[in-house]
DNA sequence: AACCAGGACGTGA
DNA sequence: TCACGTCATGGT
C-alpha cells in the first residue's frame, strides 16, 4: 500500500478541502464584500482564472517567506489600494511607497527588491509558464517559493515542501529531519500520482494538520 | 517576554 | 556542500 496516499485520504477526511491559494477578491465577490481578507475556495481547483490573480498569488508566495499569512494579507491589500498589485503598477511605484506598503509582512527591504525583480520577470513571460530553473535563477526565489508559484499560480503539478511538511513527517516518524528539500519533495512525487488537485490539496492539508499539532501541545 | 511565522541569501569552513 | 548569521514586523 501507499503510505503517503493513504495519509492524504485520512487528512482529507479529517479536515476537508482547504481551498488554497487564498485570493483577495475571487470571482463572484466584490472587494468590499471580502472584508479585506483572503478568500479560500474549497473544492475549486480552477483558480487563478486571470493573469491578475496569478500575479497576486506569486507576490503572496514571496511576501509569505518566513511570515504569517495574516501579515501578508495586509501587505497585499496595501498594494492593491496603491494599484501596485499588478506588474505594471509595481514597476511604476515609488521605492519608499512600496516598502511602506509591504512593511507589515516584514523583511521589507529584501522583499521590495524581490517583488520588483519578479514583476519584471512576470511581464517578460507574457502568459508563458516559467520553468522551475527560471524561477530559481531569480534573486529572492528559492525552492519553496518557486514550487508554490508553479503549483498554485501556474497550475503545474509539482510538490511544495515547507516547515509544516517537515514537522508533520517528523511527527509521523517518516523522516529524521535532516533530509534536503529536494529529497522530501521527491518522496511525495515518487509515491503519488502527478495530479494538480491532489498536490494542491495535500500541501494545504499538511499545513492545517501541522497547525493542529502545534495547537494541541500548548498555546 | 521569548518565540515563531506557509524562507532565502551571503559567508566561511 | 553545509552550518550559521542576517533580514523585520506582528501576534502569542
Amino acid at each position: 500500500m501507499n503510505t503517503l496516499l493513504a495519509f492524504y485520504h485520512q487528512l482529507l477526511a479529517c479536515y476537508g478541502p482547504q481551498g488554497w491559494w487564498p485570493l483577495l477578491d475571487p470571482p463572484g465577490e466584490s472587494p468590499s464584500q471580502s472584508g479585506s481578507r483572503g478568500v479560500y475556495h474549497p473544492g475549486n481547483y480552477d483558480l487563478p482564472a486571470t493573469p491578475g490573480q496569478r500575479f497576486e498569488i506569486c507576490l503572496g508566495a514571496i511576501l509569505t517567506q518566513n511570515t504569517a499569512w495574516r501579515s501578508v494579507e495586509k501587505a497585499l491589500i496595501n498594494l492593491q489600494q496603491m494599484k501596485a498589485l499588478r506588474p505594471e503598477g509595481l514597476e511604476a511605484i515609488d521605492e519608499s511607497l512600496l516598502k511602506e506598503a509591504i512593511r507589515p509582512s516584514g523583511y521589507f527591504n529584501q522583499k521590495a527588491k524581490k517583488i520588483r525583480t519578479f514583476a519584471r520577470f512576470f511581464l517578460a513571460l507574457e502568459e508563458r509558464t516559467p520553468s522551475r530553473e527560471e524561477l530559481l535563477a531569480l534573486w529572492g526565489i528559492g525552492p519553496e517559493t518557486a514550487d508554490s508559484m508553479l503549483l498554485y499560480a501556474f497550475k503545474v503539478p509539482t510538490f511544495v515542501v515547507d516547515a509544516y511538511t517537515r514537522r508533520v513527517l517528523i511527527a509521523a516518524g517518516w523522516i529524521g529531519g535532516t533530509e534536503s528539500y529536494d529529497a522530501i519533495k521527491s518522496m511525495f512525487e515518487n509515491q503519488l500520482p502527478r495530479d494538480l488537485a491532489l498536490f494542491q490539496e495535500y500541501h494545504a492539508l499538511l499545513v492545517e494538520h501541522a497547525k493542529n499539532l502545534r495547537g494541541s501541545r500548548q498555546e
